[in-house]
DNA sequence: CATTTCACCTGGTGGC
DNA sequence: TGCCACCAGGTGAAAT
């Protein structure tokens, strides 16, 4: 489901109905794959922790989250305490996979299956984590002793040309392949890839290492646009995405090619091919794109 | 090492 | 109504 403008949108809504509050009580499923770290230790770790703010990283959401300020009776730990409290000391960190969802809801709200982590805040709020497919992950993170976290990849958004060009050099799988390689790029998924291709007027299947600096920098520039165009319209709801209020996003219909297959091209009219590249269904205008 | 394929899951859709 | 094949926003391990 969530690529990097959906995950950006969820991020903003999260960060905006949960900074400040205090973690209460957390409570977690008893299905093992969505837990990078035990359940058991997530739930320590987060309970009485405050949450500082929300954000993405690539595909990551990172919750920072700081110590619930003490009660103490010396004025100058307090001043330490409040200084510390400055910066985060643990991350909650949230990979969507597929299918998962991080939605801000009040207690009464009835819980949805596959509902699989549940935040309850000091506010009354509660922060769910929800994922049929299973295929996301959540982790704690303590930073004592340990780097907050940070994908390996570039972030699209601020790559450069050079460096954005570098990342291609001397490779010889597909363009769709590598846009899709979170180790070169970070946060751009399926559709993502296949709407900058289309933009750029690039085949999916070309080969990285071989496209010329101009059609890598198009690339990088359309790569841009319909990134933030989608961040502006909630991201993209095919099927089943919703952000952290459960509000669906409007960028679907501004699709040129994801999940048109044989409707007519929206430049030129001819029928939308699909194809495999890397295993992913694959959309393109076999006219607009060489 | 770079690259490709496949397993991991549930659920929706469309054909028969 | 049921059964079956196929598809879906991702990724990491195993195979090539």
């Amino acid at each position: 489901m969530p690529e990097l403008p959906e995950v950006e949108t969820i991020a903003r809504g999260v960060d905006a109905r949960t900074r400040g509050d205090r973690i209460v009580e957390a409570w977690f499923s008893g299905h093992s794959e969505p837990f990078k770290t035990p359940p058991r230790q997530q739930a320590a770790g987060l309970e009485g922790r405050i949450i500082f703010h929300v954000h993405r990283t690539g595909k990551h959401l990172v919750c920072e989250l700081g110590p619930a300020s003490r009660l103490v009776d010396s004025s100058s730990i307090e001043r330490d305490a409040a200084h510390e409290a400055q910066r985060p000391d643990a991350q909650w960190i949230v990979h969507l996979g597929m299918t998962g969802r991080l939605l801000v809801t009040t207690p009464d709200q009835p819980v949805a299956k596959h509902t699989h982590a549940r935040l309850l805040l000091a506010s009354g709020r509660e922060i769910r984590f929800v994922d049929p497919r299973r295929f996301g992950r959540l982790e704690f993170r303590d930073l004592l002793g340990c780097a907050g976290f940070r994908g390996a990849g570039q972030e699209p958004l601020t790559v450069g040309a050079a460096a954005f060009a570098a990342l291609f050099r001397g490779r010889r799988l597909a363009i769709k392949a590598a846009l899709l390689n979170q180790t070169l790029l970070t946060g751009v998924g399926n559709i993502y890839a296949d709407e900058s291709l289309f933009r750029a007027g690039i085949r999916p299947r070309r080969q990285a290492g071989r496209l010329t600096k101009t059609e890598l920098e198009r690339l990088r520039l359309e790569l841009i646009n319909v990134l933030k165009h989608a961040i502006q319209l909630g991201g993209s709801s095919v099927s089943d995405y919703v952000d952290a209020n459960g509000v669906r996003g409007f960028f679907q219909l501004e699709h040129f090619v994801y999940m048109r297959t044989g409707e007519a091209c929206l430049r030129c009219g001819t029928p939308i091919k699909r194809i495999l590249v890397a295993g992913r269904g694959t959309h393109y205008c076999p006219k607009c794109q060489r």
